[in-house]
DNA sequence: GATGAATGAGGATTCATTCAT
DNA sequence: AATGAATGAATCCTCATTCAT
């Protein structure tokens, strides 16, 4: 009668749990609420009595998921400012929470960074604003930096985001999922080395990788 | 009768085009026949008449965008060993024809790049083999590279390839869609500024501009 | 487990009201057992201790309806054989007792009058066999007229019971829900402004109205 | 794909009338589309080709049936000032239209005068209209005899419009679907011997009928 | 007596695809 | 080559009813 305040937060949390599974697995459109009832356990009545409908349902998923993730990035992020080094290593640590966020919430990600393309209208909006919001994180440490003097004049703010935010997001998409976007695939290293690399990558590029 | 030698090839390309422009706006679950061949002006039987299906028609869509995007990578590189000086001009070339190609193909790269997910497992996996080849070109670049003894031995060719591609593909999309993928969004930078950019964050990462 | 003898009457009686009211204002089909529980501030399975189903329930409102409305004609109506005045008066004191029951039970009277047609086959069913109750008494008075010799020739029983059962139950209806059914609808004339408008107008029609 | 103006006015009149029948046997909560469908010979989805949905339908239908009322009263009433004779002559000829056409509209009638009721709100609104639209025109009528000083002043147009069009809707019900509205109930009266009776007791009542 | 979570049959609607013309 | 009406399987959602507690 009430989905809101479902009194049986463990059921309610496995038709979750189960619908994340097959979106990340199928995609939204090609997944029925038969598909997740039948691996719940449950009826497709049950479906609704726990939420208002499948659009709704995956609102309450993206949107936790983006509180997760944004509270991710402020629980990893430390301002340190000082030496380029400094900034490498609070990066480090930063991405390192983050990429182990990501492999906790493989389903998750997936339906963030790929499976919540082809939904409707408000779910695909509550995924930008997801992205939106990352991209917040890091534009304020990128101003931050740069009023710090501690970046180069040549690229602004708005384009440095860019390409940050575009390799990390990439960077979590293809080692959770591999190049072909396989919510099957096994990830060949670890979050460590991911936050290493890709904070080298940051501030150093492909080439210069000061004292190896 | 006969879909596959289809007599009027300017009618197909029409419709193609046009099915292609509502993917990129609404994607692929979201997109109705009757959408495509109303915006078209023809009747829904002639779809059938140039195309077997909506599924085989997108495979066209998305293997001939395949194919061109390699084709613009293919033709964009040209290995010239020398200097990491020689590889950046290199590469800014590269990148530049690539996202030159991208802006006048924007419809099929919001396909590949973000709304082709919610397809059928056909069109999904046509887009992740798009991405593959897409990857294959930059890791030879880098492999090469690495023979050469240009690269740090730092990190791998495997985790440098997974670096490399998702920078590229993730600044494409934010470029050409900004941050919450929206096809109507303006770009803001030149292909030019994006490649040059790009290239020195893929060399020097955020903080080494040398010369710069 | 046995609703026939169910031990809480008062409760019993409340969700009878709360569903008659509903009913009134949405309809049997529009009205659900869970706005009804909502409503009196019981749960879903109560109903269901106190009635065998939505339409045994339904039933049970429209048959003790009918004993009251039946009673209702019975109680007011007092055989006077005399002159048409008489008769009018007699009449008059009928109608005035029935608008007056029907203002006090306005929601049985939406029910029966009006929202029982969408209903399941029983209660239409129901409802009709309500009205025809109610035909039946009028029909006896003017039988007893007739056989006194008080009406005119010129049309029979059938038909003048048709006409005055018309006349009555269409009064019923649009002084208490207006033009247009509305449940919230204020009547603008009293009980007894009615039943002499009506007995006048039963009698003489529009135009002879004798004395007055 | 554009419902509004289908080609074939044939099918879609086939699946009005079809409907029509059904809403009229078992009102428009129990028929289903399937129903419809069958019955016409169609598939479900042809339904959905001529019309937007089931709701929209029946607008279509509530709506050019209220025209065909309007116009019906409209054309069967000439409004020729004289004595009350006259008047009832002209009502006479009035009601007979009305009634000739209601007979020819059974499943209409049953639609506007009973079986509306247990529908949408959109569509109980539309039914209403219609008898808003019934009453006006009477009372138009009534006002006009008021004016013309051949109605007593006992009381007002209000009231007489309220008892006069109670008595021609719910003469028109029972005529045609009898006391137990029953749609394959078979009238016992001529529609010309409705409107001669109803025109009397509208004029004269019960007892007063001149000249017989 | 009472609860409210669970059930599942049923119904409106969608849309890719077909086919007679 | 082209049309567009027709198809029907598939899907989301509703809601009366049940039942373990």
């Amino acid at each position: 009668m009430n989905p809101a305040n479902s009194p049986d937060p463990e059921r309610k949390r496995q038709l979750k749990d189960t619908a994340l599974e097959w979106f990340a697995r199928k995609g939204y459109h090609n997944t029925k609420i038969s598909d997740i009832v039948r691996s719940a356990g449950v009826s497709q009545g049950t479906f609704y009595w726990y939420f208002e409908s499948k659009e709704k349902m995956t609102l309450e998923l993206i949107y936790s998921g983006r509180d997760k993730l944004v509270e991710t990035i402020h629980t990893g992020y430390r301002k340190e400012p000082g030496t380029v080094a400094d900034m490498e290593l609070s990066t480090r640590r930063l991405l390192s929470e983050l990429f182990r966020f990501a492999a906790s919430e493989r389903h998750l990600m997936a339906l963030l960074l790929i499976k919540g393309q082809g939904a409707d209208p408000a779910v695909q909006e509550a995924v930008s604003q997801t992205w939106q919001a990352f991209g917040q994180a890091f534009r304020a440490n990128i101003q931050r930096a740069s009023e710090l003097g501690m970046l180069p004049e040549s690229s602004g703010v708005e384009l440095r985001t860019l390409l940050l935010t575009s390799l990390i997001e990439g960077t979590i998409s293809k080692w959770l999922f591999g190049p072909e976007h396989d919510i099957d695939y096994v990830p060949v290293f670890t979050a460590e080395q991911m936050a290493r690399a890709t904070a080298r990558f940051e501030f150093y590029g492909l080439i210069g990788e000061p004292g190896q």
